[in-house]
DNA sequence: TCTGGGGTCCTAGGACCC
DNA sequence: TCTGGGGTCCTAGGACCC
């Protein structure tokens, strides 16, 4: 019998500012995304007060300044890090083959091998003592709390690590093994909660009656396939007990790179746009370079704002490269002739985004007798990634992406309240005593 | 005034082949 | 009058995840 195991961090970007400033323990805390656009994590506290995922920050500023709640922007290099050394110590638990780091914040493990013959109740211990351990260590190293659910299939791990966050009495871990138990467990829950029922199917469920995740296990079979497609049913058969996702091989290489970001004031001149897609082009290039690949087709999309009613524009198009490059100066050329195409005068853009697709390991590249790559190119880039490490982010770029230092551009997004890197910039080391 | 960003997987439908 | 059947490959777009 397959068993599995979701480590999930609680609150994680929440958890992390807490790290580094205890004093917010108990108190609520959101942590904006970019743009400070959106709330993408609320600590126990800011959830209790109504404040749901994703909510445009300044619908709920009123309610934010009158709780007291602290706010966060973004501060991706702490969590990024934060969250590199969760994983760390979790890897450590168990051999390669039976880890799979899911997300930021979340990580599956395959916990076969701590189960030994029938006995269920000794079973259980064993598991609970082990995630026990998992939870208080990884605690102790990184002041991270984390939640662990343990069951049969990974949809059910996902919703005993829910159960997991949801009962104080379970202090954070949930393991289960019994059909019992896990209907007990499925009938409190919203099918919308359900780990691959989203928006839409929940909405398709919902109008034939299915309101839980038990009543999508109960739901007749061939009605769920043909509604679903196999995602649905897979997710059924999962919710039956029947393991249908695996582990993931973390061997595989990704196979797209993105770099979106919207702008802080809409941008109307088309140089300022080629700029902006110039810059979002860097980033992703040195991305692409430090996972050692290359990429042989490139995609770039623009937009005016989504939200306002009249005059919506939006248009994208793509190019693929006369050969396979990792190059920030080939690229930035593509996405270049790429915005001249789609781009028309006359349009406040408040978006943009690049895409790298066909993406290869670099060491794999098949070579094209008519079109070769300058090989000064990756001197060049070797030089610029070294300089961009050691002197910070953009301290040698291409003309192409506009001078950051005039602070000019409207494509530049504020975080305002941004916290100290602590732990991978010198300068913004925590100050325990002055 | 102000509405995120980075991914994956699946399907439907068209083009094409014999 | 009547117009097959089986297969592959590719792409755009939708849905989902965190």
């Amino acid at each position: 019998m397959p068993l599995f195991a979701l480590i999930d961090c609680n609150n994680f970007f929440a958890s992390c500012e807490r790290v580094f400033d205890p004093h917010l323990v108990g108190k609520p805390v959101v942590v904006l995304s970019n743009n400070d656009g959106c709330i993408v994590a609320r600590s126990n506290e800011a959830k209790a007060l109504g404040i749901p995922m994703a909510a445009p920050y300044f619908q709920w500023r009123a309610v934010i300044e009158q709780h007291n709640v602290h706010v966060f922007s973004s501060n991706y290099a702490l969590y990024g890090d934060m969250s590199r050394r969760v994983m760390d110590i979790l890897a450590g638990f168990l051999p390669e083959e039976y880890f799979e780091v899911y997300s930021v914040d979340e990580a599956f493990m395959n916990l076969d091998c701590l189960l030994r013959g029938d006995d269920y109740a000794a079973n259980r211990e064993k598991l609970l003592s082990f995630a026990e351990e998992v939870r208080r260590t990884v605690r102790q190293w990184t002041g991270i709390p984390v939640s662990i659910g343990i069951a049969q299939t990974k949809t059910l791990a996902k919703a005993a690590n829910r159960m997991a966050k949801k009962n104080a009495s379970a202090n954070s871990i949930f393991a289960r093994l019994d059909e019992a138990t896990a209907d007990a467990m499925l009938a409190t829950m919203p099918v919308g909660d359900v780990w691959g029922v989203g928006r839409k199917l929940s909405e398709a469920y919902k109008a034939h009656s299915i309101t839980t995740a038990l009543d999508l296990k109960n739901a007749p079979e061939e009605w769920v396939r043909k509604r679903a497609t196999v995602v649905g049913w897979r997710t059924q058969r999962e919710l039956r007990g029947v393991s249908c996702v695996r582990l993931e091989n973390t061997n595989e290489h990704q196979h797209s790179i993105l770099h979106s970001r919207s702008f802080r004031h809409a941008v109307t001149s088309l140089d300022q746009l080629h700029e902006a897609v110039a810059s979002f082009t860097g980033r992703a290039a040195e991305k692409l370079r430090r996972l050692r690949l290359v990429c042989g087709c490139v995609s770039v999309s623009v937009r005016t704002n989504r939200f306002s009613s009249h005059d919506y524009f939006s248009n994208g198009g793509e190019a693929i490269l006369p050969f396979p490059t990792d190059s920030t100066i080939d690229l930035v050329n593509a996405a270049s002739m790429l915005v001249e195409k789609i781009a028309q005068e006359g349009h406040g853009y408040k978006k943009a985004s690049i895409t790298f697709f066909d993406l290869t390991p670099r060491n794999r590249v098949q070579t094209d007798i008519f079109a070769q790559p300058d090989t000064r190119h990756e001197s060049i880039m070797h030089v610029m990634d070294t300089l961009n490490k050691r002197f910070g982010k953009d301290a040698l770029h291409l003309a192409a992406s506009g001078s950051a230092q005039t602070g000019s551009h409207a494509w530049q997004g504020a975080t305002d309240e941004r916290s100290q890197r602590y732990t991978t910039h010198w300068g913004e080391l925590k100050v325990v005593r002055s």
